[in-house]
DNA sequence: CTGAAAGCGCTTACAG
DNA sequence: CTGAAAGCGCTTACAG
């Protein structure tokens, strides 16, 4: 019984006669045997290439940033195990896009994938040539139930915004009544943001079912023509407060600077520098974040560990929802 | 010029000829040479130790436990590399307790050294020696400044008070007094209590100046007098709001629960599990956390960095400053 | 199907 | 002060 054979076994490499298979496993398992993962990644050399499949940013600010921040540093600390990264993105606006780069993913055959599955019936059509291939691969942001992936990390909307219901509730006098606005093009692509809004009226509904709310729906975010609607439904209906469901909430923001009306109470989501511009003068009271960059880090993290370290990972990750305000923002490294 | 030659110069180990130094210093820069930690650590076979000298914790579900578990987290993730810990433990109560096991450390001479200096004389005494065996030290929790140390890890006092005042504001209507309490027996070795108080005051003197609080400290936990007391003092100045300035924020539940005094807002600090009961039950309106297992992971993998990877390593790293309630407490791990 | 050899990039004695 | 050899725990051809 030499290296070699014991090698074979324990890669499932074949070419080993049953009866030897068996003695190697007992053994193996008799003496506890671990394999030495630094050994092992030494002697290989093999390079293990990981991709990304994210939405380009809509600016050098934009969200989309944050996700490839953390995948960059994990991938940056893996580069001692011959881990390297090929990113791709595809445009937010365009399912076609997608599918597109999906195709040079599937060209490239990495050794596992990191995607955000937007575009649902697109997406579904990529991870089932990944199955076939038997790419692991991770959902991020959002997921598709059940569709053979290695894990999911993100957030959920449906408690985020239950919370975004007691923050304005706090904020705002009994009585008065409130708004949702929804800064979107496509409702339909983001159910994160219908979502938000489920738990927000679901919250009130249990715990302050008198409370008056308006949703608005404002999809041209190009002009400034929803302005002066918004500024006469806020006066009439005597607005306290609003919850904007994404992190579009400086627009919101712009407008209340720009009309004065300080009197409002607005909360929000994500750390976007603009947002913490509101923030720290006080016209925002509250941003919702979800640690974008560690789900980055975190999905890298949950590859590396199931394609080398043959560890088991988790399933299901959902990231913490935190509050952020001017007290505590500078010390809200997402990143450690 | 040979292997061992380059190794020599690579290492500081001297027996090495000024002019071949030179030589090889010159072409390790050209060609970015940049050693393989694995194949070192394969090679060198050396076992690293590190040890841990915190407070023994007061309970099984007490706060010290936490911090621990973040270091055992890192600790096992670096078994690979060979590195293993040798904790210490010293009674919170009994500074002699603490010296008493600062010697067992110093006799161990560990590679490295993460410890709460809850006792300055004590605790400088203690790094004295560690400056002058060269051995690193991390504090956590709490520093002494300018002692030598790698690191610090923890959270700042001052600002969480002032968080902790926004938020009791807006829990309780405008011109209605409101509390501080501090669960403590001693406060001069509290001086995060101190710092939480005066977080607090200062918010209100710059945010709203009007507002009426009252101080108390309660120094004996043990017995229940300070019950009667204090329901006394509730009703006759009318207090609508609480804030505890330590994890104890369970004994102001048990008070309210007791005593039915619902209309009572409450805040105060730490995940602790009956902390989390009262979060639940909205006896607790907001706890502020400062992720104390994230701390001792980050303590152990800063000296990893600084000892076997030989990368430099931040300073100062003060924590963030988490807000949880009933909404959020779910999804927040405050380890992933 | 099995075994022996070379090599991954380093460290550690040891001979000169 | 310098160099050559053995070995860390694995993987990868390759000969039989």
């Amino acid at each position: 019984m030499s290296i070699g054979t014991v090698d074979r076994v324990l890669h499932n490499r074949g070419e080993v006669a049953e009866e030897t298979r068996q003695k190697v496993l007992k053994i193996i398992n008799e003496m506890d045997y671990h394999p030495n993962i630094l050994a092992s990644t030494l002697a290989s050399k093999k390079a293990v290439v990981f991709s990304t499949l994210l939405p380009q940013p809509l600016s050098p600010e934009g969200y989309w940033n944050k996700p490839f921040i953390g995948v960059e540093k994990r991938i940056s600390e893996l580069q001692q195990y011959g881990v390297t990264l090929k990113p791709f993105t595809f445009n937010q606006a365009h399912p076609s896009s997608f599918t597109e780069q999906a195709e040079k993913v599937l060209e490239l055959s990495p050794d596992g994938i990191v995607m955000a599955p937007f575009f649902s019936k697109e997406a579904n059509r990529f991870v089932t040539k990944l199955r076939e291939k038997k790419i692991p691969f991770i959902f991020i942001d959002s997921e598709i139930k059940n569709a053979g992936q290695l894990g999911y990390i993100g957030q959920d909307s449906f408690q985020s915004g239950q919370l975004a219901g007691k923050l304005l509730h706090f904020l705002t006098p009994l009585g008065q009544p409130i708004m949702v606005i929804h800064f979107a093009r496509e409702m339909d692509n983001q159910n994160h943001l219908a979502q938000r809004e489920r738990g927000f009226y679901t919250w009130y509904k249990n715990n302050d079912p008198s409370r008056q709310i308006i949703t608005m729906e404002i999809s041209d975010t190009e002009s400034t023509d929803w302005e002066q609607n918004l500024k006469e439904k806020i006066s009439r209906q005597q607005i306290a407060g609003i919850f904007v469901t994404n992190s579009k909430v400086y627009l919101a923001g712009r407008f209340i600077e720009k009309n004065g009306l300080h009197h409002l109470r607005l909360i929000g989501h994500d750390l976007l520098n603009e947002n913490i511009g509101f923030l720290k003068r006080g016209v925002v009271d509250f941003l919702i974040c979800q640690r974008p960059e560690e789900q980055g880090y975190n999905a890298i993290n949950k590859l590396f560990q199931h394609v080398l370290m043959k560890n088991e990972v988790q399933n299901e990750n959902y990231t913490s929802i935190d509050i952020i305000t001017k007290e505590n923002v500078d010390y809200y490294k997402e990143f450690k």
